[in-house]
DNA sequence: TTTGGTGCAAAGGCTTTGCAGAAAG
DNA sequence: CTTTCTGCAAAGCCTTTGCACCAAA
């Protein structure tokens, strides 16, 4: 990977700021130093460095709402493979709170928890294509 | 809010499954029994029925991708209000994935947890305003 | 020079909205 | 009868992609 100037600056504005800011604030940000660098450009480089391991992307990018007859508070597993949302029982809810309120000055009202991983079904296909899909 | 066939049929497909189902997705159920009904009515009305607190939308929604240099496996806080996301270190990450694979069979591989709240500039005007917003 | 990267603009996918007709209460 | 709801189609928003030119190695 060629570290050009709009990677470079893409790459330190990240690295410069403790918030978790989205394509277009990154845009916004090294359209600073470089006026003429394109959204598209910040996208690419963005995935990019993402695959690379230099950044994270944070889980909430998937564009599709989804929703749950369930309005009681519990968590979630995915499947990396097929996408699909199973409910989860998992005793650690007020804990977790208590501790999210130690941990910061903000005011917690909820939160979520998703975990991410293969089906039973996506499982066997995963452990036999090498899990690349 | 008034009780329509539509509406009845959204919240009953819903009901009547334990997956998690995109918006699209209820679409294509609805329609064998309303072969006429819109997404755009399904749409309306899941939201609509969310804010009635009839069914509740998983937090994988906001369509927009956030970045983080910080590769490390660790929890975020976002302001419900302003929608700045924070950094958070608390101290249950190993308990939490264990506890999930006991609870499942899915094969778990990572786990994400955002906590939802106020930050504390925004929790003033939270408090000052009623907070529905 | 070679190969990957960039900017632009157009396209894509999911979701929302304006409007006139329809239906619930 | 009034008010909300619906279907349709167009628009919106964020993101991705095609293409010709450009630049890093």
């Amino acid at each position: 990977m060629r570290m050009t100037k709009q990677r470079r600056a893409i790459l330190e504005v990240l690295q410069g700021t403790t918030s978790h800011p989205s394509a277009d604030w990154v845009f916004q940000r090294v359209r600073r130093r470089l006026p003429n660098i394109s959204l598209a450009t910040v996208y690419r480089n963005l995935h990019q460095l993402a695959a690379a391991g230099l950044l994270q992307e944070l889980p909430v990018g998937e564009h599709v709402s989804r929703f749950d007859a369930d309005t009681s508070l519990h968590y979630h597993v995915r499947c990396l493979r097929c996408g699909r949302i199973d409910d989860l029982d998992v005793p650690v809810g007020g804990d977790l709170e208590k501790a999210a309120r130690r941990a910061t000055d903000f005011k917690i009202v909820t939160h979520h928890v998703e975990f991410l991983g293969y089906c039973p079904r996506c499982a066997e296909r995963h452990a036999g294509t090498g899990g690349q899909g």
